[in-house]
DNA sequence: ATGATGCCCTGAAAGC
DNA sequence: TGCTTTCAGGGCATCA
């Protein structure tokens, strides 16, 4: 599932790839997924522009066009941004079809259904973002141990791992990286925050950045079926230490078993032994 | 206000 | 074998 690292990847692509390209021609193929416009309307808010610029805010990649707008995307579970050869065949998952200048076509897939594309002015964007209330970026020079700790504890009452995937908290963390930062700063995900040390809230905001970084450095997690803007799987699965690896030894080779229950209704993994 | 639950979706895997 | 159920889950709506 995209999060922070998968989107952050997609963006540096998409980076070198679309900006100074031109959108000529745009096909909807699933017109939920661009509610509430319709896939003519839609087409004629993007048809034409030029892509100038690609960023990321939390787990939103921002399209910024030459015209005023800025297309942003979730792709949530299972949302996919492909360049595909110009011409390629939609696929049956296939939500939406960007004809570039040059030989590409971007195509947005999303075999759950779950994202969506919306078109907003650029000059409102700042609003939309205030509006979403998402916290801080936890790979930004402003993230520090003190801005967690702030953070966290204006929610003390609450257990830690559901927070460290609240987006108003910290932005762009979802299930996969909440485990495995837990699993780093040996911290059980069902501990109550007003119950963790400021040293444990500091061990904790190392964690989330290194796995973050790390999930970066290898073109993130394909554990369900995340690819990158070229299609590739990302090769940070193997690496993982909590999540998915229910069962298996604790990599740290403390003895500890991987076990697994739902917390918050997500999948939640960690060491019977060292997490604590 | 907060926490729990349901919903959107599909396909793979498990269960019977 | 073949049908049914469960599971994966981000973010939002709803309800106690």
């Amino acid at each position: 599932m995209p999060e922070l690292p998968e989107v952050e990847t997609i963006r540096r692509q998409l980076s070198r790839e679309l900006p100074g390209k031109r959108i000529l021609n745009v096909q909807v193929l699933y017109s939920k997924a661009i509610k509430p416009l319709t896939p003519s309307r839609f087409a004629k808010m993007v048809k034409g522009a030029k892509f100038v610029k690609i960023s990321r805010r939390a787990k939103v990649l921002r399209l910024e066009l030459a015209n005023g707008r800025t297309m942003l995307v979730h792709l949530k579970m299972t949302g996919r941004l492909l360049l595909q050869k110009r011409g390629a065949a939609p696929r049956k998952e296939t939500e939406a079809i960007f004809e570039l200048s040059g030989r590409r076509a971007l195509f947005y897939d999303d075999l759950r259904r779950f994202g969506w594309i919306r078109v907003i002015k650029t000059a409102e964007l700042g609003a939309y973002f205030e509006k979403q209330g998402y916290g801080p970026e936890p790979l930004a020079a402003s993230f520090t141990p003190k801005t967690l700790i702030a953070c966290l504890r204006a929610h003390s009452g609450k257990r830690i791992k559901p927070l460290l995937m609240d987006q108003t908290c910290i932005a762009g963390v979802g299930n996969i990286y909440a485990d495995e930062s837990l699993w780093d700063a040996g911290i059980l995900p069902t501990r109550r925050v007003a119950d963790l040390t400021d040293q444990e809230i500091i061990k904790l905001h190392g964690a989330v950045r290194r796995a973050l970084e790390k999930a970066i450095r290898n073109r993130g997690t394909s554990a369900d079926s995340y690819l990158d803007a070229f299609g590739r799987e990302g090769t940070n699965f193997p690496r993982l230490n909590a999540y998915g690896q229910a069962g298996t030894r604790c990599k740290r080779g403390d003895g500890g078993i991987i076990k697994k229950t739902k917390l918050g209704g997500r999948g939640t993994h960690w060491c019977l032994k060292h997490q604590k």
